[in-house]
DNA sequence: TCATCGTATGGTACGACGTACGAGTCAACC
DNA sequence: GGTTGACTCGTACGTCGTACCATACGATGA
């Protein structure tokens, strides 16, 4: 049925149903909102692994066939869970940031800090469309980019640059999160095979912040206009 | 057991096996190499969830268990078929090339296309640990951007921003995959609630090759010694 | 008052999956 | 002949996504 995609479970009429005294405290009634947000839990206990349609009606005290009445299959969940980790809660308008530098910067820092929060969506990007809040995130972007003169011929690479860059620093960041035991046991084995990547202790650098942020800087002088 | 790792099919005597006159040209033996190219040749075929162990095993001419004597399980069949792919066919000595920049866009630019040739490869990797191929690829850059002289405390943020670029572009690539008619119908969408992307046309434009070689040119231009 | 209808719930069942277990074959060696 | 190790694979188990269907209930109209 496609009518039942736009299906919201109606309000209760205020408290009106004369609550059989011993109903001990049932959950409340089914909804896309919390499905989406316990998926997003699940998610975050579990890894994309952990999240099967059995788990998640246990979560939400519902059988599993119920959730079908709100979610077309288990894609969608996954769909509705990205997205909603990638609303954007920042303040909308930038008139605090003094130049165009500063202000991408935080949107593409704000950006990754939101994917980290939650580290599957890295993994899950890829394989999923473009839903409305990562394209209200790329509204931002490129609407500031136009305020601070990149000429139009540029305008689209530059924003592939940046957002490929955010992808792959995010992505690489959210899988390379081994153990320090694990990263110092790997760096110990490069040392025949790969002489410079051992030299230069590749994968005993942590600082990932700060090379998110001079990695974006360098890439920054290159796009800037002039 | 950890010894059956280790283990290979070994050869089969010179043909010293008498031959059943009627044996309907059997499969040759199941090997390690074996599982791995039909492994490809599935993902390739079919896409990430094609590939399973019956369907494996089928292509193989075997029973599915047999293919347990090579491989752990299935995590391990693609990882093997990730770093497959990846490995660098071209010639090692970069004599040929004037200066690192021509250098790096070369090793940059055959590294996604081997990636794009098997578009799955591209939404696997950020679940995947890094591989003999990843990290030869890795050391072939680095040392590249050692002997162009980028300073040693630049060297990690260079490979890593490279890095990044690279992943999240091809990620990109491979996943806005979409027909002509899908892309035209989602900027059709975009209209009303994102002008700005919708003005510079940013789902229209195709031209990926070219956009991947000019922000790259960007990031090699923030990246420039000096 | 009763029948009907849309909304919502969820039990049962099916076909696929990954893989543990253990029985089997066969060559090489004692 | 007996043993050993390399290799093959049939069977079976538990889990998964979800199709199908029966049910429950409030609102509506007769």
């Amino acid at each position: 049925m496609a009518a039942k995609r736009g299906a919201r479970s109606k309000q209760r009429t205020n408290d009106e149903r004369l609550q059989p005294v011993q109903e001990p405290r049932s959950e409340p009634p089914l909804s896309r909102e919390r499905i989406v947000v316990t998926a997003v839990d699940l998610l975050d206990a579990q890894g994309l692994d952990g999240l099967t349609m059995r788990r998640l009606a246990d979560r939400l005290g519902s059988g599993v066939m119920s959730l079908y009445w709100y979610v077309d299959n288990k894609e969608d969940v996954f769909d509705l869970a990205l997205d909603s980790v990638l609303e954007y809660r920042g303040s909308r308008q930038m008139a605090e940031f003094q130049d165009w530098r500063e202000e991408i910067v935080h949107i593409l820092e704000d950006w990754r800090a939101s994917m980290l929060r939650h580290p599957w969506s890295a993994s899950l990007l890829p394989r999923r469309a473009l839903g409305p809040n990562i394209l209200s995130r790329l509204e931002m972007l490129s609407e500031t980019l136009s305020r601070a003169g990149v000429a139009a011929a540029d305008m689209n690479v530059a924003i592939w640059s940046l957002w490929n860059y955010v992808m792959g620093a995010t992505i690489t960041r959210a899988s390379f999160d081994l153990s320090d035991d694990d990263r110092a046991a790997a760096q110990q084995r490069l040392s025949e095979r790969y002489p410079t990547i051992e030299r230069s202790r590749l994968l005993l650098d942590d600082d990932w912040d700060g090379a998110f942020r001079k990695g974006l800087g360098f890439l920054l002088d290159g796009l800037s206009p002039r």
